[in-house]
DNA sequence: GCTTGTCACTATGATTATCATAGTTACTAT
DNA sequence: ATAGTAACTATGATAATCATAGTGACAAGC
């Protein structure tokens, strides 16, 4: 393997659209490299440090992502040469899964204590200010939550454990 | 391997919901079965043959479902003795996920006029009867859509490759 | 009462992916 | 000239997956 995906079973040309998106979402690596994205830290340094997958890893699965159009890849410095990745229209409409992801476990994944109190990320829609919890549409405002109309804030514990993570 | 997920760096204990989430979705397998399940299609040799995958990787995946509290193993009949699998409330939550998955697909995954025209899946919401479209509430009622609130309807094309995969 | 069939699995060996670690390239900064 | 930084690539050990075949418990038909 060096250029992506595992080769299994492919699914990719099934016509069931669960079946399309797991192919792509079904990967540990890949969600967690568009964890990173969503939240804007976009070099590979970053990511692999913030996912602790190896540099290899890393590597293969945004160039898939790259490939499948989900996210480009940029220079942002032209001496030295350097690169980043940024999510596509195509990429930031995953942000609809993630969040519900983030939902699920906010719910069912913790023992009653382990984030302190409160969520493990609070999110914040940024138009109106109110705390959305775990909805799907603003209690605020009503209106339908996408990518960018979020602001999250780390709970304390979370905010160690990144640091812990980057150091 | 036997009882359940790869043995990979381990997520489990990261505080960050979507890693959390990650380390049960973030399999392909996972995903395909829990397709399956919320569509009601409980029994093991169903799974298996719906979703393409071998019997040792359904065993394990549900083995390991069951363990974390997402699938229960009931029997169905007592002579001969036979078992097939249901998800708990826990399970049904995720329906959020891949509900969120078909949209996205809905949108970004297929080439145009791939599926007929329309979606690979219609789903209309049971209780005021509207097409939902891909929308996260209802464009009829208002109501937000989870588990048990739509009926799906397989577009043509879709209902023959499920008719050849069981086959 | 013996064969065939069904269903939920388990066993096995070849193939393939992942992990940990180290190394490379191309620059900048001291 | 040496050390540092960022984005990778290379390598070998370990571990997961796939395809295929087989098992155990029973039912149904001849």
């Amino acid at each position: 393997m060096e250029d992506g995906l595992p080769k299994r079973a492919d699914l990719s040309d099934t016509l069931c659209p669960v079946g399309r998106s797991a192919e792509l979402l079904g990967d540990r690596a890949v969600l967690l490299i568009l964890r990173e994205l969503l939240f804007g830290r976009r070099r590979f340094e970053l990511i692999a440090a913030n996912t602790g997958l190896g540099p290899q890893l890393v590597s293969a699965r945004l160039k898939m992502l790259v490939a499948e159009g989900v996210a480009e890849r940029r220079a942002y410095s032209e001496r030295p040469l350097r690169h980043d990745y940024w999510l596509t229209d195509k990429g930031k409409a995953l942000f609809d899964v993630l969040y519900a992801m983030r939902n699920w476990s906010e719910r069912w994944a913790y023992e009653p204590g382990e984030t302190g109190d409160g969520p493990a990320i609070r999110y914040v829609h940024r138009t109106c200010g109110a705390d959305v919890g775990t909805a799907k549409i603003c209690p605020g405002c009503g209106a339908e939550l996408g990518y960018g109309d979020l602001k999250g804030e780390p709970s304390l514990a979370l905010k160690a454990e990144q640091v812990a993570r980057t150091a």
